[in-house]
DNA sequence: TCCTGAAAGCTTTTT
DNA sequence: GCTTTCAGGA
């Protein structure tokens, strides 16, 4: 047996060491299947005599396509190939990516196929958004009515089932508007010169499936294909991987590893019902279950386990581990966000004193981005090193958009997008206006925003020359604009027009080069270092980009290559397409300790000794929207989401949740989430730290109750904190409570509620006699309105005093 | 055209 | 509660 295959389990070595056909591996949550890719690869080169340069693997993530190169080079060393030295290709021939740093590659080498000027540039989500808002202005559709980000992801959404305009049939009237906008978006994208993600793989996929002679190409050079986290594919994806593996001689290596249960893109048209596709397309397809977990201890994994069963339509798998069983999953309500920070903050403390572990060994993970806020401030207060994971991605950042559009015009001066934002950033005096008019002007001539502004400057004759098609006579007459105007316009294209002649010269040694001369000439510097800390601190972002870009140096080679069909590529070129595909979540971990504070969707692929998850509550996790939804399919994602999350844990995880947060300024009450009720009791402690209640906030506000329920589990201890609200005076009480309805009927928020038809009244009064799904018959003893809902205080005979809200609760009055 | 204050809208999740 | 957009006046 090779040395590759020793120290795999047998499910593991089977995976790697079938050489030829489909090979599906459903891998388990820690079971090792990045080593199986990474070996398999190894494999495939040292063993089956593969050339590297025959193998496609494909990852979702950077991080996952860089991490899978270094450890195939670790495997095999690096012998294909002599890299220049920090970033240079390392296994030369060998083509490991995403899908859509592949699909670009494969697009820039086949520009003309597709129309484009070889210069194309990519737009991400905030310039697809801008797009969408455009086209809406221009064919005159009412923003409010049609929702840009609807539409937008309407787009999105046809894309990646490979819908072309043409081929859309509307089926409803907002269907219709989307698709007027869809056909004027991708016409401006072609105007533009650019593309957008969706772009890169439907026309990539099209390509691919329409021209046989590509098709025929990129079939041969990949006769080994292998990709990893199978169940995040979209139609245009595995299409595209069909395509690619369906080669006439009919050899199928394709190589799918998964987990439906680990499936959390479906809202990016991620489908995992792919994974059953596979199984059909590929009847013959060897499949490979690995249930052995090596990250967590059994107590983690019950709970995994325990949760994944109600999911309905997935591979049962049971996982299952060597390491032992560990400490139970611990559950912890807070009385509200600012508690249950402080919360984790105090268990973090008490571990890392405690023990050997520092705070690079813990995570705290939660749904939405928006609740990071809590957490960060305490961990300031605390003077507690932490690391926030993708929150305002630093290529989002205004200043970094700004700049990369200049840059990104004087690359590619057709685009538009990056016109409109920087055009007048700093003012120069083209206003809305005077921009209006161009934009008209230009379009009854027919020439984008560029050339128009050079027939300003220059005269029609000049732009003319360098047309295939002749200018109306409109370009010959004076253009409807004021002389102020055109005053404004012709000294920003005088600059511009020199920034692209020195590109088009090559007169820079390097990227940041050129950014230095475009960023100070601009103005935009000076504009930028206003005195204030935030001109600064944005100051210094730029120079941020800057260190980046000064990696780009002319004559430098391709940094991925696709290997034998290379083409030439400016270091321009590959700065703008690297900085488009990379993004910033792909870097963090590297850097200093500390916890790390990240979503559930991030945390994917990465493990932690210690997991805290935060905010385990209905509306949360699951999300309000997919509660509402009533769609099986969202609720189901979000188990999985969660899923996700307890399996990123090796040795302690923890559910905390809070009994009450505030939300967009307002204070809504929180019932624990419905996925911890899938969890048996048993596999969960919730007990209190008594010290903690006795010396914080926490206690103050508890302490009066009776002692006898200490130990108690979580629902003892809803019940206290509930008790504790109503006798502190919280913020919703400042509004006035009980019968205080004036106030209520002045908050303009309150009024909008469709289901609240009077604030003032109660619909559930003392001594009633209602019904709860839970805890049975009971009878009210407080009631009062609250956060838009009612909040009743109920006695159940035999469980105790609960508060509960109206509505969640599904109170009924007897 | 730019500045200011008020109002609206926003919060899933990401390549 | 925070950010972006809008309206109105200089």
């Amino acid at each position: 047996m090779t040395e590759l295959l020793t120290s795999l389990n047998p499910p593991q070595a089977e995976a790697v060491s079938t050489v030829n056909g489909p090979v599906l591996v459903l891998a388990g949550p820690g079971s090792g299947k990045t080593s199986v890719l990474t070996r398999r690869v190894a494999y495939l080169i040292d063993e089956a005599g593969v050339a590297p340069w025959n193998i496609l693997s494909v990852t979702f993530t950077n991080k996952a396509a860089r991490e899978m190169r270094e450890r195939v080079e670790a495997v095999l060393g690096n012998r294909f190939g002599t890299p220049l030295p920090g970033q240079a290709p390392k296994l030369g021939g060998l083509t490991i990516g995403t899908f859509h740093s592949i699909c670009a590659r494969i697009l820039r080498i086949e520009t003309e196929a597709i129309g484009y000027e070889r210069n194309w540039v990519i737009y991400d989500s905030g310039d697809q958004r801008a797009l969408v808002r455009a086209i809406l202005r221009e064919l005159n559709y009412d923003e409010k009515r049609y929702s840009p980000n609807a539409i937008k992801s309407k787009i999105s959404r046809l894309k990646n089932e490979l819908i072309t305009p043409e081929a859309h049939k509307p089926q409803a009237y907002m269907d219709e508007i989307a698709g007027r906008v869809y056909a004027k978006y991708q016409e401006t994208l072609q105007v533009n010169n650019a593309m957008d993600f969706d772009d890169l793989l439907m026309r990539t996929t099209l390509l691919i499936r329409n021209r046989d002679d590509l098709r025929i190409k990129y079939q041969r050079k990949w006769q080994y294909i292998l990709v990893d986290e199978f169940q995040d594919t979209n139609t245009a994806q595995y299409e595209l991987v069909s395509l690619l593996a369906n080669e006439p001689e009919g050899k199928r290596n394709l190589f799918a590893v998964g987990d439906e249960d680990q499936s959390i893109y479906r809202f990016r048209g991620a489908d995992y019902r792919n994974v059953q596709q596979f199984r059909k397309d590929y009847p013959e397809a060897k499949v490979i279950l690995l249930e052995q977990n090596y990250r967590s201890t059994q107590s983690i994994l019950d709970v995994a386990n325990a949760l994944i069963q109600n999911n309905t339509k997935r591979t049962h798998k049971q996982l299952h581990t060597e390491n032992g069983v560990g400490k139970r999953v611990m559950m912890y309500e807070a009385y509200n966000q600012i508690e249950e920070a402080a919360w984790v903050c105090d268990e973090i403390e008490r571990i890392v004193n405690g023990s050997s572990l520092t705070l690079g060994d813990i995570a705290i993970m939660y749904r939405t981005n928006a609740q990071s806020r809590a957490l960060e401030e305490t961990f300031v207060m605390r003077q507690l090193k932490y690391k926030l994971v993708g929150a305002t991605r630093f290529y989002e950042r205004k200043e970094i958009k700004d700049a990369l559009s200049y840059i990104r015009l004087v690359y590619n001066p057709a685009d538009s997008v990056a016109m409109d934002r920087i055009i007048n950033v700093p003012t120069r005096g083209i206003g809305m206006k005077t921009y209006a008019g161009l934009k008209e002007w230009a379009a009854e001539i027919g020439v984008n925003l560029y050339e128009a502004l050079l027939i300003l400057r220059h005269g029609p004759d000049f732009v003319a020359e360098n047309r295939e098609s002749p200018l109306p006579d409109l370009a010959y007459k004076a253009p409807p604009l004021s002389k102020r105007a055109q005053t404004a316009l012709k000294g920003f294209v005088t600059h511009l027009e020199g920034w692209v002649t020195l590109r088009q010269n090559e007169r820079y040694e390097s990227v940041a080069d050129l950014m230095d001369l475009i960023m100070d000439d601009s103005g935009y510097v000076d504009t930028l270092r206003d005195g204030t800390d935030e001109g600064e601190e944005r100051f210094e972002n730029l120079q941020e980009l800057r260190g980046v870009a000064a990696q780009y140096k002319k004559g430098m080679s391709d940094l991925s290559p696709i290997d034998g069909l290379e083409n030439d590529r400016s270091a321009l070129d590959l700065f703008l397409e690297e900085i488009s595909l990379v993004s910033d979540t792909d870097e963090i971990e590297e850097s200093s300790s500390g916890v790390t504070l990240m979503t559930l969707h991030t945390a994917k692929g990465l493990e932690y000794p210690i997991v805290f998850m935060v905010g385990m509550e209905d509306k949360i996790l699951p999300h309000s929207r997919s509660i509402e939804s009533g769609d099986l399919e969202d609720m189901e994602e979000e188990r999985r989401l969660c899923y996700v999350g307890i399996t990123r844990a090796k040795k302690r995880l923890y559910f905390v949740h809070a009994f009450q947060r505030n939300m967009w300024g307002d204070v809504s009450m929180q019932s624990p989430s419905r996925f911890l009720d899938e969890i048996p009791s048993d596999l969960l402690t919730g007990m209190v730290d008594k010290q903690r209640r006795q010396s914080s906030n926490y206690a103050r506000a508890t302490s009066w109750e009776s002692g006898s329920q200490e130990d108690s589990s979580w629902v003892d201890q809803s019940f206290r904190s509930s008790r504790s609200r109503s006798a502190r005076n919280s913020d919703s009480e400042r509004w006035g409570s009980q019968d205080d309805s004036y106030n209520w009927s002045n908050k303009k928020k309150q009024i909008s509620r469709p289901s609240k038809k009077s604030a003032s009244s109660t619909k559930f009064n003392n001594l009633d006699s209602v019904q709860h799904a839970k805890f049975g018959v009971g009878t009210v003893i407080d009631s009062k309105v609250s956060g838009g809902d009612e909040e009743v205080t109920i006695a159940f005979p035999g469980i105790g005093v609960k508060t509960v809200m109206a509505s969640l609760a599904n109170l009924k009055k007897l």
